[in-house]
DNA sequence: CTGTATTCTTAATGTACATTAATGCATCCA
DNA sequence: TGGATGCATTAATGTACATTAAGAATACAG
């Protein structure tokens, strides 16, 4: 079954605060600690990072060629959050902290034995996104939205909220507003 | 590692002709044959079934509020096919078969022992879709499809084109005019 | 083969959402 | 403190794609 194998390190070239790292069935974990808006891993890295948030709030992202953000997930305490672009390819997803966060960082998706249990489950999360994506309007996929992700709503700003929605800010203004005129 | 126990069993209540069963691993398989148009599984569907197509095309999809088919994907030889909604959710998805096609059936999804590595595919496959659906136009994922899905293109109809890429047959029809005098 | 049904295409019109632009608000920090 | 900066909202206009409708091509059953 393996064990845990703490080991002291200094530094890193991200200037991340290590707090902390260990030996995990053969994978190098780091506890960090990253601000507000800092970056984790950059489209075209070669590295495929993994990261579970202990505290805090991160998001994953793509741009487009027109420079715009599009918010593939967010991940809050207890998330596992990485860049899963097939193994050839690099990776497409920009990761950054929304919140001032801890976190705990793989190289690669090894999080001890429960892999097969969470894949299912985020095909699962993913599955719905693209069914919502393709067969509902905006309203929809904002009210699901609020429903589902309740929490997370009260901690982002609006902005990324219609980014993760597939629409503009100017458009989820008008959702809004049409919501609270129909009650 | 576990090994094949071949068993016979005569029928099922979805008229498929069962050619042979085993048990793998606690999983109970069937090799079955479809014909073209045959439904496999239904929205609702209490039983999360597994197909793992040896022969043919099959298709997921989901009906929306007004009747509209989107297509989840297709599976062609090799591939495997489920609808991996939540554990606590019914199922949301439709399988069936655009041809005839030879199946291996299991109720879960335990095809061996090489999960981990073909649900992390899984999840790069779907990522990458998501990220087409947000950030490119009808025109890209077009293209982007038959690209990568080139033998496919050939064996489907325009609309399950259309409608796996989230337009309108007619939609469609423009995009491939455009196409033509662009060149 | 022959009629019927289904699919594909083209064109006219409609609509959901994007883009642009202007305004009010909050946050920041020099 | 006050000006700069970024965010949310509203409204005017633009555009990608949907809808509707009709005709042409293809598949399909008798």
């Amino acid at each position: 079954m393996g064990g845990w194998c703490t080991v002291s390190l200094s530094s890193n070239r991200n200037k991340n605060v290590i707090k902390q790292a260990a030996i995990y069935n053969k994978t190098i974990l780091k506890k960090i600690k990253v601000n507000k808006g800092q970056l984790l891993q950059q489209k075209g890295d070669s590295i495929h990072k993994v990261f579970m948030v202990k505290s805090g709030l991160l998001r994953s992202y793509s741009i487009d060629k027109k420079g715009k953000e599009h918010i593939f997930m967010f991940a809050p305490e207890g998330w596992i959050i990485a860049d899963n672009s097939l193994p050839n390819q690099p990776t497409q997803l920009f990761i950054d902290a929304i919140e001032d966060s801890t976190l705990i960082q793989a190289e690669k998706n090894e999080f001890g034995e429960h892999d097969t249990k969470k894949l299912l489950k985020r095909v699962g999360v993913l599955q719905n996104r693209i069914i919502m994506l393709m067969s509902t309007s905006a309203i929809e996929r904002y009210e699901h939205f609020i429903e589902v992700y309740a929490e997370i709503v009260q901690r982002v700003p609006q902005r990324m909220i219609a980014s993760y929605l597939g629409i503009t800010p100017e458009a989820l203004s008008t959702v809004k507003r049409q919501r609270k005129h129909k009650k």
